[in-house]
RNA sequence: GGGCGAUUAGCUCAGUGGAUAGAGUGCUGGCCUCCGAAGCCAGAGGUCGCGGGUUCGAAUCCCGCAUCGCCCGCCA
């Protein structure tokens, strides 16, 4: 509807033009939903902003825009107003409004989704854990802003892949594969020194008990094969973690189409390149481009050349390359298999990184905003008032399967979507875990189950929504609720631009409240059949938005609760 | 020293150029013989961190300052 009003002004502001010689027109006329209602359902400041160009005060450029509006297209508004500085405010008959409410069931399950992306391929990477141990907090907000952000952009007609990156190549591996095979070597009572900035939880523990069980001692040091036994410990550990963290996942409600391994896609050698692989062909690519540089015995990317305050080594002193150098090629790799925006959701602890990243895809000739990084701040977990301290090197933290277990999935989701990426999250396992209205993620699932409920209740009295005495509905808070369940796809649109799923969180929690009040101000089954079976069909409306919108949050919408 | 983010009601947070700044929670007091009280209603509670600037208009944009978190590795 918002488009509609917006191509009306367009249309008017273009019949000025011819009139009063304009030169430019605004490129974007700004609609905007008033917060008060007295300002009507649409509101526009063209006048403000045109009142310059004329000459002429705004309130009089309003007049001329009102007076210009197709004559065909008003038939929509009840009336039209120029308000405050110059202001015009659009009302809608509650007549159109409440026709559009069919649009709702009619689509059903598919009320919300539009063609914004127009089908465009669209990658989004999350999660990205090291498999080096469990998930937690963090990585559990991650990985459902990441599933919700994928969500919303596939409701917005985006063509989503959701990829998790496996960093299972370089220091932290080995530390990891060394770390279990100490704790192997202790289980046959031989102690030796955990390496520096090893792991040291429990779980490592658990898996050199597992290799033990499998392998025996046959992986103990013999000169010869003390660097395969490693090895080995390496990649069960791995596979092992990797496993875990699936699983993890899974019950999170969080899926992916792809896992990407660094290992295997990076550092394979490949026939069509000549057997080289990924990684030092990219390389090479920007040697080509003098993109690089030897210093100090290691090579570097002169990020600062492409916008980058410093430069950066992709090459260590000893051979080995960095996880910049993997993590250029993993992006230009997304961009070779056809992705044309890449979405990374990442820990804001990486923000540096999104810099040099833009800086090197400069340097390789693509247009740096094909790429968008969403940060996420720190979740502090928070019981009884107090922050639970977390350690990960030690081991000590909580993981995100034992906080699932204690609040449930989708208490966990709706707390982690709840906030703006960007702030920082506390999360109150006290309130998580109290089942009563207190709880906002009860407060929605209540307002669903609750029409359920009265639906029950109609087909005792034998009554069914019907869409024929829709015109009954009169109440102000109907017509008003209508038009927020008709905004619903622009909402889902909003979010999906703005990468910010904590604004569906809100709208929600918006809906589910208008629900709650009408309930109980009206009557919905009454004597008069016409207006409860009108009634019906608009609480049945409500029930598909806030059951729409809570799939999309990865939130169950319980019949029953 | 440099960078990113934050600073809005007692607490947790929405609100990125519009009109009288909102929600939840907490506090005080009300509402179930009536479709589910996991609900609703009323009340109290804010110089939007501070100081400048931009303009018809600033919580929102720009500059400076303060406080908090994170980052500044030839770790990932």
């Amino acid at each position: 509807m918002k488009e509609e009003i917006q191509k009306l002004v367009f249309e008017s502001v273009k019949n000025l033009r011819s009139t009063n010689n304009i030169v430019d027109l605004p490129t974007e006329i700004e609609i905007e939903i008033p917060k008060r209602r007295e300002f009507g359902d649409f509101s526009t400041n063209i006048a403000l902003i045109l009142a310059k160009k004329l000459g002429k005060k705004p309130r009089e450029v309003a007049e001329l825009v009102i007076n210009n509006l197709p004559e065909d297209g008003r038939t929509i508004f009840k009336r039209v107003e120029i308000a405050g500085a110059g202001f015009i405010n659009f009302f809608i008959k509650e007549e159109t409004v409440i026709n559009k409410l069919v649009e709702v069931e009619k689509l059903g399950e598919k009320f919300g989704e539009s063609y914004l992306g127009r089908g465009e391929k669209i990658i989004v990477e999350f999660v990205s854990a090291n498999p080096t141990g469990y998930l937690h907090m963090g990585h559990a907000r991650n990985a459902t802003v990441g599933d919700t952000i994928s969500n919303i952009l596939t409701a917005a007609g985006f063509d989503v892949t959701r990829e998790f990156y496996i960093n299972d190549a370089g220091r932290q591996m080995e530390l990891l594969g060394l770390s279990v095979y100490r704790r192997y070597e202790e289980l046959f009572g031989i102690n030796k020194e955990m390496p520096e900035d090893g792991y040291y939880g429990e779980y490592i523990k658990e898996i050199a008990e597992k290799i033990k069980e499998k392998k025996g001692n046959a992986l103990l040091e013999t000169e010869s094969s003390h660097e395969e036994s490693i090895d080995f410990c390496k990649k069960y550990a791995k596979n092992k973690l990797l496993e875990e963290i699936r699983k993890d996942l899974i019950d999170l409600g969080v899926s992916f189409d792809s896992w990407y391994s660094e290992q295997d896609e990076l550092y394979k050698p490949l026939k069509e390149l000549k057997d080289d692989c990924k990684l030092s062909a990219i390389k090479n690519t920007l040697k080509e481009l003098s993109a690089l540089e030897d210093k100090d015995g290691a090579l570097w990317f002169k990020a600062s050349c492409f916008g980058d305050s410093q430069d950066w080594v992709i090459v260590k002193r000893d051979g080995s390359s960095t996880y910049f150098l993997a993590d250029i090629a993993y992006h230009y790799d997304k961009i070779k298999r056809g992705f044309k925006r890449l979405i990374n959701v990442w820990g804001a602890d990486h923000h540096s990184h999104v810099v040099r990243l833009k800086a090197a895809l400069r340097a390789l000739g693509f247009d740096e905003s094909c790429l968008q990084v969403v940060l996420i701040q720190f979740v502090r977990l928070v019981r009884e008032g107090q922050e639970i301290s977390m350690s990960k090197r030690a081991g000590s933290y909580v993981t995100m399967r034992e906080v699932i277990k204690e609040v449930g999935r989708d208490v966990m989701r709706f707390f982690l979507l709840m906030r703006s990426s960007d702030a920082h999250l506390d999360f109150d396992l006290d309130l998580a875990k109290k089942e009563s209205s207190e709880n906002p993620v009860y407060y929605i699932q209540y307002a669903h189950a609750r029409i359920g409920s009265v639906f029950e209740k109609a087909a005792e009295r034998e009554l069914s929504p019907s869409k024929e005495f829709l015109n009954l509905l009169t109440l102000p808070e109907e017509i008003e609720t209508i038009k927020k369940l008709l905004s619903f796809p622009e909402m889902v649109r909003e979010s999906a631009l703005s990468l910010a799923p904590h604004k569906l969180a809100f709208n929600m929690q918006e809906i589910a409240s208008d629900f709650h009040i009408y309930y109980n101000r009206n009557r919905i089954i009454s004597d008069d059949p016409k207006l409860s079976s009108a009634r019906l069909y608009f609480i049945s409306c409500i029930k598909t938005v806030i059951k729409n919108g809570l799939r999309l949050l990865g939130v169950s919408a319980p019949e029953r609760m």
